[in-house]
DNA sequence: GTATTTGTTTTATATTATAAAACACTGTTT
DNA sequence: AAACAGTGTTTTATAATATAAAACAAATAC
């Protein structure tokens, strides 16, 4: 595969803006890049005349375009969660070699609508389309956690606590205490309480409007993966959820 | 100023998808580009590279890729209403000659926090950073038409009505009913009812929360624009404002 | 079963990107 | 005040690189 070396090296430039404010001189790009600053000019010029690249008037600095902007939010319309979550499956699993999961909430249970199979895990049977209960998930608490307190309280009305191993949560006190704890740590847990010998960890995913559209969740075996290891894979599962909100236009400052 | 053809070329091909258009045959965009597609498969791959474009498994199809997302989400995160509204404000004022506004609500007044003249705009004094009544004005009737029911009592609470026309609302009767209809036509208007001759229009801009978060305006004399093309100005100054309101990541559908 | 799609790879040519050097400008240091 | 060290920009020769023709593989259509 031929790779065009000048457009290449734009979208390199374009990388070093790592951070939305971040402003580069000329100079500076083209040391970075140890490319010669004429060479540097015309891709920037170039990348300018398509508003992927601004330059501040006064300074003579660049900065990255509005363009990218306007692609980016054009890009979203048209997407699913799952779409957008995908690559984020991909790579928790990648790191973990864990099964990791997406799931949303229908009606008073979880729907799983994608998973990724991690190379070491042992669990392999196809989740999409299934049915998971609330109380008895990670996933499920996540979901329930962090609904509207109308929402919550219609859930719980006649809710239905289906004994599936010793270990599960089976009156509506205790799962209430599961969830609020869920809320304070921005993530819930299954400790074989939903199949023996499976442990999960699940994070929410917010929407642009603050709302938690889904969770996403990590499957071990209890036996396979120990304490602090499944504490580092929960670090990795959150920050992950946490950038496909961020995907989704989701902006801690909420009022 | 030396274009770099190829990146150019690149920049091109990542236009062609619109909204409509999501996904493109390489024959396709070879044949709209008037390129050989051996040469746009070089650029298809490059940019591929780097995430700028996916390519559909299954149909061989070319789509736009993540990489504009983050970028671009990347992008907003720093970035103030204002210069996010800048460009279209300027292009308003260049499609119409009338000078545009950026007011955002401060207590019970509006702020002007930015404006472009436009050339045919006879009214020349700046206004960024001056205060602008509520009730006299196209923006600040859109300022206070779309806050919440509480804000709106306590702004109206002990509102001061003043006068500054014979046109001038004065009190909350007329005022709330003014209200009503800027919040069902999405647009408020200004008839010579802050300054004698001087007509404006006004529209509202949202934020990615659903919140009304500034008001965009035109402002035209009476006696230059007649109705009809100050309809036609009004329908321009709702699309330039939807189109802020995209970037900061505002979408119709809200719960 | 042939023909026409699709996307991909290869290869020769000359177009085009490249980088050196000169330029214009600003601000700083001597 | 004058030389200097910074900017970003423009010009120019060279040769490296993008380009497009043609051949390829593989799927779909007729």
């Amino acid at each position: 595969m031929p790779i065009i070396q000048s457009l290449d090296r734009a979208l390199q430039i374009i990388d070093l803006f790592d951070e939305s404010t971040t402003e580069l001189k000329i100079t500076e790009i083209s040391t970075r890049m140890q490319l010669h600053k004429s060479t540097v000019h015309s891709l920037l010029k170039t990348l300018q005349l398509h508003g992927y690249i601004d330059q501040n008037e006064e300074s003579g600095k660049y900065k990255l375009g509005m363009k990218l902007l306007e692609k980016g939010q054009l890009l979203l319309q048209g997407m699913d969660i799952r779409t957008i979550a995908r690559k984020h499956l991909a790579s928790l699993s990648a790191l973990t070699g864990q099964s990791t999961h997406l799931v949303i909430l229908d009606g008073k249970e979880g729907v799983y609508i994608d998973k990724v199979e991690g190379d070491k895990a042992a669990i392999r049977y196809s989740r999409i389309g299934r049915r998971v209960p609330l109380h008895s998930s990670a996933v499920g608490k996540v979901l329930a956690a962090f609904q509207g307190e109308e929402a919550l309280t219609k859930l719980l009305h006649n809710y239905n606590y289906t004994v599936h191993t010793a270990a599960t949560i089976h009156d509506e006190a205790a799962f209430v205490r599961e969830l609020r704890q869920a809320r304070a740590e921005g993530a819930a847990y299954d400790h074989e309480e939903n199949e023996p010998g499976v442990r999960c960890g699940a994070a929410p995913i917010y929407d642009h409007t603050g709302a938690v559209i889904a969770a996403m969740s990590l499957s071990t075996l209890t036996s396979a993966v120990d304490e602090s290891q499944f504490a580092e894979y929960v670090v990795l599962l959150k920050k992950e959820a946490a950038a496909i909100s961020q995907l989704l236009g989701y902006r801690r400052a909420h009022g």
